[in-house]
RNA sequence: GGAGAGAUGGCAGAGUGGUCGAAUGCGGCGGUCUUGAAAACCGUUGAUCUUCACGGGUCCGGGGGUUCGAAUCCCUCUCUCUCCGCCA
């Protein structure tokens, strides 16, 4: 959520800098700054007459402790004119307020300069790449098929205990996804993050500290009975966290990571693309969040990526890097970096991580700040967030480039953690 | 699920209709003393909206009501605790 007052200051950079994102502000920043400005008169007439109504009110005591019943008396009456004017102030400030609200949270996050222009995923710019692109023999299969002939990962059972989506993993299945767990976790606890475990489901306030409602209401799976949201990643739980918390700035960056189970209805997504585990309904990750000081909020955004790079890295996927172009951005985000392994043989690269830097807009909404050193007033934090990683598709892409005519091979740095170095 | 109690500033905790944004203690910050620290003592210490500023408004779990006036009374919702029931 953008600042009002930013918005009011600013009007023509915010509907510059959201082109980027092919939103036309205009109509809506025009709104708000006209709604605003009203709000404001109409504040400042209402507190006027409470002044006065405060100020009446102690002078009605002071007669009465005196026991000058007939001029408090004399005095009430004057009161009656005084709480109709504010009861309707106050009713048209209300009005406004939420008409105000209303298009506020319309507006997405401003692109950072360093977003590229663009609509489409065409349009995302390469920074970096690394990794060899692996040759596979004609006899190459697409991981659902590995999945079914080493009997590692059931989707027709999903299907029947749940539905599309929900896939059972078995045997070495199971065990290579809790290594992916553990390998991620471990080396998020060596680059400093702190372990969590949130819990799955959130309620409305959460959801709408780190942007998911109203916006992406259709994409969670609602609790209805009870008004919750199973989470759509841990960010949500794990960033707020901080919701209505002043954090002292020594102690930022705040960095805290968590393995969660996400569950996304995708509502809207067909075809080859939720093939296998490319697009499932339930599925795990590792994610890793920082509460930043303004000033450096990008320093660490890199920090993040090559964290997340690492990891790909140590996985001996090939990757790319993506800096993503603003009709691709997410709403909340103001400069993001996907990951992308490539699938060898889907022959398609895979998106298994989105890093983004969400400035103060999540934090607005959270009410996530920062005490100043030197004003020591509250000033609005930086959060940002990343996958590291997703598994499924890491898993995808596992089990088809590393696939050898002895079985599948199973990267060093899992070896540890799931106890054998071939699956067959 | 049933019965009861409760929700106040970073924490603990007073406050049952006016002078209460709120006593007191702890914690935090600044200082005195000290070679330094501790102790002791003194001072200070909520958030938010608005205004160039002075100032003014709002906030005692959320929402609504009564009243000239509400932390305090009423209604309602949420949450927490205790006991009972159920239970991984």
């Amino acid at each position: 959520m953008l600042n009002l007052r930013f918005i009011q200051e600013n009007p023509e950079l915010v509907i510059e800098k959201l082109k980027k994102k092919n939103f036309d502000a205009a109509g809506i920043v025009g709104q708000i700054i006209d709604l605003y400005k009203k709000k404001n008169e109409i504040q400042a007439k209402a507190d006027q007459v409470k002044a006065e109504m405060n100020k009446l009110s102690k002078e009605i005591g002071q007669l009465f402790r005196e026991g000058k019943q007939a001029e408090a008396n004399a005095a009430k009456e004057r009161t009656t004119e005084l709480k109709d004017t504010i009861k309707q102030l106050d009713d048209s400030f209300a009005t406004i307020d939420e008409q105000v609200f209303e298009l506020q949270v319309q507006l997405p996050n401003l692109p950072a300069d360093l977003v590229p222009a663009g609509r489409t995923p065409e349009d995302n710019v390469t920074v970096k790449s690394g990794g060899e692109l692996p040759t596979l023999g004609a006899d190459k299969l697409p991981h659902w098929e590995l999945a079914g002939k080493y009997n590692l990962i059931d989707f027709e059972l999903g299907v029947k205990l749940t539905g599309a989506g929900f896939p059972v993993y078995k045997g070495k299945g199971a065990k290579l996804q809790r290594a992916l767990i553990n390998f991620f976790l471990n080396e998020a606890e060596k680059a400093g993050y702190l372990e969590i475990q949130p819990p799955l489901m959130v309620n409305e306030d959460s959801g709408f500290g780190t942007g998911q409602l109203p916006d992406k209401e259709g994409q969670m799976y609602h609790v209805t009975e009870d008004n919750l949201y199973l989470i759509p990643t841990a960010e949500v739980p794990v960033t707020n966290l901080y919701r209505d918390v002043i954090v002292e700035a020594k102690d930022l960056p705040v960095k805290n990571t968590a393995y969660s189970a996400c569950f996304r209805r995708e509502a809207g997504s067909y075809g080859k693309d939720v093939r296998g585990l490319n697009r499932l309904h339930q599925f795990d990750k590792v994610e890793i969040v920082q509460i930043a000081h303004p000033d450096n909020s990008y320093a660490i955004l890199e920090e993040m990526v090559a964290h997340v790079e690492s990891l790909v890295q140590k996985l001996g996927l090939p990757y790319r890097i993506l800096r993503l172009c603003g009709g691709d951005m997410s709403f909340t985000s103001a400069l993001t970096y996907d990951f992308e392994v490539y699938s060898a043989a889907q022959e398609k690269w895979l998106e298994v991580s989105s890093v983004s830097n969400f400035e103060s807009f999540q934090a607005n909404r959270l009410k996530l700040r920062y005490r100043d050193e030197q004003t020591k007033k509250p000033v609005i934090a930086h959060t940002l967030n990343g996958s590291a990683l997703a598994l499924p598709r890491i898993v995808a892409a596992l089990l088809e480039n590393n696939q050898t005519p002895e079985g599948i091979r199973v990267p060093e740095v899992l070896v540890p953690f799931c106890g054998f170095d071939l699956i067959n």
